[in-house]
DNA sequence: TATAACATAGGTATTAATACTTAAAAGCTT
DNA sequence: AAGCTTTTAAGTATTAATACCTATGTTATA
């Protein structure tokens, strides 16, 4: 039986060493090949073209949902599955990288019996999804192909347009300049931040702003 | 020859088992426990007394520095010398596992041989400091030694009052409120924001806030 | 001791942001 | 078709923030 070739891109060298001799113990994967940035990676996944990527979010120059993006996009060949490790659970990658076809979402507590078991089960052509962020992908998910839903809390409970615009907030900018960006009137935007007010229970732009930051950085799933 | 014992923190069973893995390579080590939350680690270090214990910072209940800080102040006779291992390298917990009797403090971005040369430095007596973050730890030591040294780029430029100020704004706070909470004037906090912007290179608070957040809270170093 | 940075705060002027109201077109859901 | 949220935006009033400048006592450092 041929074994399952893996690539693994990951900046941390620790876990990228440790991550691949936790896939060799298991006789049935082949590790070919592993990048600590998202270019070379990329690059590594071209040349190679294993059955299985396994991709660490944030990794410099290009990030992992990236470099799902660019081989989605370029490289209708290869078809590679990926399956992103990561340690956060961050709202918007994990829609994006399932957007930009990623096979499955683990996070880094899993344990290595588990993720060999993704291995396989992606390999076979299916999808895995960690328990713990499967129920907030569900949430996202139906928010964005309904338009919206029932919205729970805080941050989901903006609309697009208003996500839209406090994220240029977090960007720094102000709101004439939120304005220009989406060519509407400074007077929409302060509407938007009146709604986004509301919605958050909070009366400042910093205390928005705040709370967008804890929400879409740095969200680890044990807090 | 007597391996070294060693007792492994993380909350990331991925990580730990690679960790793990790694330094089961080398025939000088000896993993006696590993502990996946701050109080069972401290518990194992209680019942195991090993040489080393590795450290993550970030784990459920305790984190790593208060883990530390546990020993040092309820368990003199515990000898077992701390190597912290993160993938932040977060000011704050630099100088607070620091004081708290870490022998080293490493990013995950060690490559697996120089993870082991740190053991055996720390095994020794010594410690060992990133040099990735060594830099870093400098300044900051000056400044709590001294009070204030020169200071160089971004927020570490900035005066202790000036500090106290930015990050009561982090806090959602206004000019007026930080000013109350300080029991200085309006005026003086407005004062303490301008000088705050020249020295960030910025111009408004929500600028000044949000690079005060990347500052002090997950601040990667590969960013 | 002299220089520099800090912390304090007022003056003045301008711009930005917040509060509240109203309104109208667009797009769904029921 | 009626009801709902969005998105757009203006009116009006008030408060907050920013940009300058000046000034004084303190503290630290060369």
């Amino acid at each position: 039986m041929k074994p399952i070739t893996i690539v693994i891109g990951e900046d941390h060298s620790l876990v990228r060493e440790g991550v691949k001799r936790i896939l060799e113990e298991f006789n049935d994967f082949q590790v070919v090949g592993e990048a600590s940035n998202g270019q070379s990676f990329l690059d590594l996944i071209k040349s190679k073209n294993p059955e299985i990527a396994i991709i660490d979010i944030r990794m410099p120059i290009l990030n992992g949902v990236e470099v799902l993006q660019d081989l989605k996009k370029n490289e209708p060949n290869i078809r590679t599955r990926g399956l992103i490790l990561t340690a956060f659970a961050d709202d918007e990658y994990i829609l994006d990288a399932m957007e930009a076809g990623a096979a499955g979402y683990l996070l880094k507590s899993v344990e290595p019996n588990e993720l060999a078991e993704a291995i396989r089960t992606v390999h076979q052509g299916e999808s895995v999804l960690d328990p713990k962020i499967s129920l907030r992908l569900a949430r996202i998910w139906n928010e964005k192909r309904r338009g919206n839903l029932k919205k729970t809390t805080g941050i989901e409970s903006l609309s697009t347009r208003e996500v839209e615009v406090l994220k240029l907030a977090i960007k720094g900018l102000r709101n004439k300049d939120i304005g220009v960006e989406l060519i509407i009137s400074v007077r929409t935007v302060e509407g938007h931040f009146n709604s986004i007010f509301n919605k958050l229970g909070v009366s400042s732009k910093i205390e928005a702003v705040l709370l967008g930051v804890a929400f879409w950085h740095n969200t680890s799933v044990e807090n």
